[in-house]
DNA sequence: TATTGTTATACTCTATAACTATA
DNA sequence: TATAGTTATAGAGTATAACAATA
């Protein structure tokens, strides 16, 4: 067994600068390593962060408006269209009539869109497990309420 | 004195989806949330997060290399030219040839960079210590350590 | 041979405004 | 008058490959 994980790379000394201390750029590294993992474990299921994001809430019964999922996943309105355009192309997911508001488009998963989703999860869990197992087990609750706070904080 | 602060949408319920649950989701809505914040706090001073990172990185003296800059900041080489284009035509930034590699960049900010660094990162501090106030003071070291380690895994 | 920085290029993503239909 | 979705488009960001200088 390895006694010790090693660095990547040779750039250690940028660990020590301010910048490594704050929290935003902290995020934004986690992010962007998350995002990478992400994608490579999707790309064989034909999605990306963002679709799959899109269609685990239509799979999900929460049957979110367009302007939902722009909300929720701080995106253009414009841009949803694309992406669920994309999703309903392939008859993973449709829009169905909201009865209460004429106007808007409730996103519903069909049972393609179950069955893929529901590899695409797998797929997804397997490399988040993977990422959080750099942190200790007892604070892997807590990381996960605490940045819930600064995803949501109203 | 507000009771209780108050939620800005409707979509509410779609927190209670599995999606809201996953790590990468609240880690991806957290970063889009704070670079928002931070781009807007730099607007003023002619700064965007990208270019931000490479002036502090230049101002701390660790004298990067646009390859570690690249490589600490998940940006590709290619984009790391263009950031230093911009900031040295700007005068804020310089590439100093590296004694020990010719084939190298090595980055320092001027004078000028230095104090514009400064009012950048007071204005990026404010920000963040406002974001960071839904996090309770006792957890905010705690979630700092712990992004640390999904940042720099290895 | 491999690596650093650079250039060029294509591709994706993002932001904005205008339009329609409904409220 | 305001809002949901759509379209069009321009701008920003991203990824890839090739090249010269140096290791």
């Amino acid at each position: 067994m390895p006694a010790e994980r090693t660095r990547s790379t040779g750039s250690d000394r940028l660990r020590d600068s301010a910048l490594a201390g704050d929290l935003s750029f902290l995020l934004a590294r986690a992010n962007a390593l998350a995002l990478a993992a992400a994608n490579a474990a999707l790309a064989t299921h034909g999605l990306k962060a963002r679709s799959y994001s899109v269609l685990a809430l239509a799979a999900d019964d929460v049957r979110p408006t367009q302007r939902e999922l722009a909300e929720f996943l701080r995106l253009d309105p414009s841009q949803v269209v694309a992406l669920v355009d994309g999703l309903e192309q392939r008859h993973l997911v449709e829009r169905h009539a909201d009865p209460a508001d004429r106007r808007a488009n409730v996103l519903v998963a069909t049972d393609a869109g179950r069955a893929l989703f529901a590899r695409a999860r797998d797929a997804v869990r397997a490399v988040g497990i993977d990422s959080l197992s750099v942190v200790p087990a007892q604070d892997q609750a807590r990381l996960a309420r605490l940045l819930r706070l600064l995803a949501f904080p109203d």
